[in-house]
RNA sequence: GGGGGCGUAGCUCAAUUGGUUAGAGUACCAGACUGUCGAUCUGGUUGUUGCGGGUUCGAGUCCCGUCGCUCCCGCCA
């Protein structure tokens, strides 16, 4: 090594001792005579001296010092005199009286500065061109050390429980549903296509119809959608899947994964097992498959309430079949009532036909365009369920359930952190059991909501054919903080029910072969009850790390628009490229 | 595909109703300075106002288009 030790480790206990450093100067400050040297690696900051009375030579080539430029630094390590000492650095306590001085590298002018602070307001565009500089930053240090705390807690965790972790492959085949695969053209056959992995779905089946009894991967996974502060084109999933398993298996397992992955980023123990809801519940409670159960203001029914009200508004829609709820905002009733606009717009976007409200004032009176039309019963009891207090502001939606639900649950979202009800450094786990396996798409068809291998609850088989809408499936999300942080289910495994399901999706017999014939003849060979999940181990490290962004738990994360501003991909290939692979460019007519 | 925000010096930002030579802090360069740690002091350099077009006597500012970044909705079996 061309140093003794690292920027972060000498304190009282090495003084006298001789030490090599390296790494990059951060700061100079230079008077004249001695001039400090912030020298800086992945693992801290040491301060440097160089005094011409130690060495005119080292001195004379320190004078030269610039940002960011490489350097290995020599000297003895010194006690500070206490006044001297920075308590702001773990070796402020100490400097290295420098003699020697080589400089291996030397560095433009930075386009922006490293310092953790300043450059958090450096544009993301700037810092991703320049990444490897960005890097530099002891806070992208950091979350790349926890990223690699959080993936051996997890490789140590399933490995003790027995489970295999086998990679499956990248170059796979295209599969219509789901996300918009990334392709990759075939050389050696002209037309055909390999896709990257949505996910190692089927291979992962295939490994429990091949035996494995538990499997897993810390696997890449490829999906061509649009991106968002917690999605990228490409992210990593912690993906297993295990034999002869109920639900509860898997729950078990995956609370064990979460505790270690909580210990091993510092968060310490959690206590098992982890909470559930079914999925009726969050819908009915929090207006979300993935609640934020950090804070309360749940969403209460008050369809009981105006059964007979004469506010025609509710009364009409609780004719119809539709609820009347309302989430109880503490504290907010003094909020601007352009807040209030806006939020109106929003519940119209969600197809309510409006937002009704109560601001409950200093005196107590409610001031709402509703509440006139409200009984003294219907008043009285509104206060109980809700539990109406000075301050409060109560959002009421009147529609069907799941309108209802959908504006109610990103309003309570919304209202609550501007109300500052969702604390945080909060960690709020929480399973979400019995999805439904169906969902009505845009046109009105049935389509499966998680995957087409994905198990009927046992008891809803029956509805299969009959009411397809109401079949609970045996499918699993588990959330944190508002977050999905994995999804899962237990799957089919004889080809005869697989087959009842493809036709129930209406998908015919020569099609199910067409697409997943490979899965239903492994399914005829003998296939063991199975299920699984996968969890997005980003998104989990971005939360582990407190994290505002995706991003900053990757090391080279794409833009919104998917591009790699620093290697400048994606990029043309040049014409002999795409006769390889048997490609021409349409292009849009020009204008 | 839709909606919102942003784009001015290397960086972070300012610039009145459209008005004269586009400023500040910082960075950078030079000089001074032997205990700083956001070093300090003195002086100095730095602009395709993202790009293209339009309106106007005059555009950083208004209009149209376009590119990039970002947040959200759709999308993400």
């Amino acid at each position: 090594m061309l140093r003794t030790h690292t920027c972060g480790e000498l304190n009282k206990a090495h003084v006298g001792e001789r030490v090599d450093l390296c790494g990059w100067v951060a700061t100079v400050r230079d008077h004249g005579g001695v001039m400090f040297i912030d020298l800086r690696d992945r693992y801290g900051v040491t301060q440097a001296i160089f005094d011409p009375t130690d060495s005119q030579e080292a001195w004379q080539v320190a004078q030269n010092l610039r940002a960011e430029y490489v350097i290995q630094a020599s000297g003895v390590v010194e006690a500070r005199p206490p006044a001297m000492e920075n308590r702001k650095l773990a070796t402020g306590a100490i400097e290295v009286r420098c003699d020697r001085i080589t400089v291996y590298n030397k560095s433009r002018t930075p386009p922006f500065p490293l310092d953790d602070g300043e450059a958090a307001r450096v544009s993301e565009d700037l810092r991703l061109a320049y990444r490897y500089l960005d890097l530099r930053r002891a806070s992208l240090q950091k979350n790349l050390t926890l990223r690699n705390k959080m993936s051996l807690g997890v490789r140590e965790c399933l490995t003790e429980k027995g489970f295999t972790e086998v990679e499956t492959p990248i170059l796979t085949k295209s599969t219509p549903e789901g996300a918009r695969d990334y392709i990759v053209p075939n050389r050696l056959a002209a037309g055909t296509f390999f896709a990257l992995p949505q996910a190692p779905q089927q291979y992962k089946q295939l490994l429990m119809m091949g035996g494995t009894d538990r499997y897993f991967q810390i696997a890449r996974c490829f999906r061509d959608e649009d991106l968002r502060a917690d999605r990228q084109p490409e992210f990593t999933q912690i993906d297993l899947e295990m034999s002869f398993v109920t639900p509860e298996d898997i729950y078990e397992v995956i609370d064990a994964v979460l505790a270690s992955v909580m210990r091993a980023s510092g968060h310490g123990d959690i206590d098992l097992p982890l909470p559930r809801m079914t999925y009726d519940e969050a819908m009915n409670r929090y207006g979300s498959d993935k609640p934020d159960t950090r804070f309360g203001m749940e969403i209460e029914d008050l369809t009981a309430i105006f059964a007979d009200t004469s506010f025609k508004v509710f009364g009409q829609v609780i004719e119809k079949g539709g609820v009347v709820k309302a989430v109880n905002v503490k504290g907010l009733a003094g909020v601007p009532i352009r807040a209030i606009e806006d939020w109106t717009e929003l519940a119209k976007d969600e197809g309510l036909g409006g937002l009704a409200f109560i601001r409950v004032q200093e005196d107590g009176t409610w001031k709402s365009p509703i509440v006139k039309f409200f009984s003294d019963e219907e008043q009285a009891s509104l206060k109980k369920v809700l539990n109406i207090e000075v301050g409060d502001l109560v959002l009421f939606a009147a529609d069907k359930p799941a309108t209802v639900h959908a504006a109610l649950g990103r309003l309570r979202l919304l209202a609550g952190a501007m109300a500052k009800a969702i604390p945080d450094g909060k960690f709020s786990f929480t399973w979400v059991t019995e999805f439904p396996l169906f969902e009505n798409d845009a046109e009105g068809r049935l389509q499966v909501m998680h995957h087409p291998f994905t198990s009927a609850h046992p008891e809803d088989w029956d509805l299969l054919e009959s009411d397809p809408l109401r079949v609970r499936a045996q499918a699993y999300d588990i959330v944190l903080n508002g977050v999905e942080l994995g999804s899962g289910s237990i799957r089919i495994h004889n080809p005869e029910t697989q087959a009842r399901l493809f036709k129930a999706l209406g998908i015919p017999d020569e099609e199910a072969q067409n697409r997943f014939g490979h899965l239903l003849k492994a399914l005829s060979y003998g296939a063991p009850p199975h299920g699984g999940i996968a969890l997005g181990l980003d998104r989990l490290a971005m939360l582990m790390a407190g994290a505002q962004s995706i991003r900053d738990v990757i090391a080279f994360p794409k833009t919104q628009k998917a591009s790699d501003l620093m290697m400048e991909a994606p990029s043309t290939i040049d014409e002999k490229q795409l006769r390889d692979v048997h490609l021409e460019i349409r292009r849009p007519e020009a204008e």
